[in-house]
DNA sequence: AACCCGGGGGT
DNA sequence: ACCCCAGGGTT
């Protein structure tokens, strides 16, 4: 603990300046060419961070690509249709990313003339844009000398540093939000903290960091004390719930399916499902009944299961769903459906949002029931 | 501070 | 099976 010492972490003069020329030289030589690295539009810059949360380069540029072909300015997307919005995101997950980012965007039409703010108060107070994701857009776009601290940041300077504080505490991210001040390059901040991300992501890695090819190990104090593999600390538990679920493919006389959109909070929020409940219980009614329970409460009628179609398992990060499903039909011609609740061919499937978890059910009904 | 919020790929 | 990913919102 460097309670002397006005710098927090000891870091002289000719330190940062190796540190920054290290990294800056290895960077311009070794960047991954990304769509958007392509030019520093604030907009496209903000998208690809939002999806770049607790998400892989490999997995977003696909989406990144659509995306920004659909909705190619903030107006665009500031008043695109929500629905259409969520399908463009179907399948990247945490879906509150991208209502909170349209929320946002409409918020810089209305307040800042459609012109993506470049400062860290006005910048942090949008939906959506946590610290990291602010010092990024700001570091990226506008070239401000901002920390933008993210997984990769804390590993390779928990290394570097060989800082052993525990990452999964909120506080340790302001330590090296610290750290990164004190070696911020001001000469280049954008290419400084993609540097450091970039770093984690090629060579400082979580399980085998290539050590011997880092450009970074003369400075690194985790390296040359061995203690490479020890870092960083992470404490903290996962553990996953599971819920039984029974779901329903249910079928009208026109051979259409009922589906069912979820509130506009919590889990999968507005994304459509088909009609599926929890249930407790081990014997071999409590799967049925409950699901007969849940169309009865929620539209009013009653159904008949006819055959079990299938069986889903789904991982979240916090809870596995596993999914009995199950075919059947409605016993009585329904009026009018109630909100959220509608009819739809098998084809019209694809034009709605659904979570992983019932697109494999849509696998299910194009695959083998065939209608 | 603790919990919620998806999905996929690496090991 | 477990970890982690260019994290943020809510309570």
């Amino acid at each position: 603990m460097n309670t002397t010492s006005n710098s927090l972490f000891s870091l002289d003069a000719s330190y940062v300046k190796q540190f920054q020329e290290q990294l800056l030289t290895w960077y311009s030589e070794n960047k991954r060419t990304l769509p958007w690295r392509e030019n520093q539009d604030p907009y496209r810059v903000w998208v690809s961070e939002i999806m770049l949360q607790q998400t892989r380069v490999d997995t977003v540029i696909p989406y990144f690509e659509r995306f920004t072909s659909l909705f190619p300015t903030l107006e665009d997307l500031a008043y695109a249709d929500e629905e259409k919005v969520l399908k463009a995101w179907e399948g990247l997950g945490y879906y509150s990313r991208v209502r909170n980012l349209q929320t946002a965007v409409k918020e810089v039409c209305e307040s800042y003339g459609g012109k993506v703010p470049d400062t860290p108060k006005e910048i942090a107070g949008l939906k959506g844009v946590g610290p990291y994701t602010a010092g990024a857009i700001l570091s990226i776009a506008y070239g401000i000398p901002e920390p933008a601290v993210d997984g990769n940041v804390m590993r390779v300077l928990s290394r570097i540093l060989l800082i052993d504080e525990d990452i999964s505490k909120p506080r340790t991210r302001i330590l090296f939000e610290k750290g990164v001040r004190e070696l911020i390059s001001h000469e280049d901040p954008s290419s400084f903290n993609q540097a450091m991300m970039e770093l984690g992501a090629l060579i400082c890695t979580p399980k085998s960091p290539a050590c011997l090819l880092c450009p970074m190990r003369e400075l690194c104090k985790g390296f040359n004390q061995g203690m490479q593999h020890e870092l960083p600390v992470k404490l903290g538990k996962t553990k996953v719930r599971k819920a039984k679920m029974s779901a329903g493919i249910l079928s009208g006389e026109d051979g259409r399916f009922l589906i069912h959109k979820r509130p506009s909070e919590g889990l999968l929020a507005n994304m459509w499902e088909f009609p599926n409940t929890e249930y407790v219980g081990e014997n071999k009614n409590a799967e049925t009944e409950a699901l007969k329970g849940y169309l009865d409460q929620n539209i009013g009628v009653k159904v008949v299961l006819e055959e079990k179609a299938g069986y889903i398992e789904h991982v979240f990060s916090h809870l596995k769903w596993e999914i009995n499903i199950w075919q059947g039909k409605l016993l009585e011609d329904i009026e009018e459906l109630p909100k959220d609740w509608k009819w739809v061919t098998a084809d019209e499937l694809d034009q709605y949002p659904f979570p992983v978890s019932h697109q494999k059910i849509i696998r299910l009904i194009k695959e083998e029931i065939i209608v």
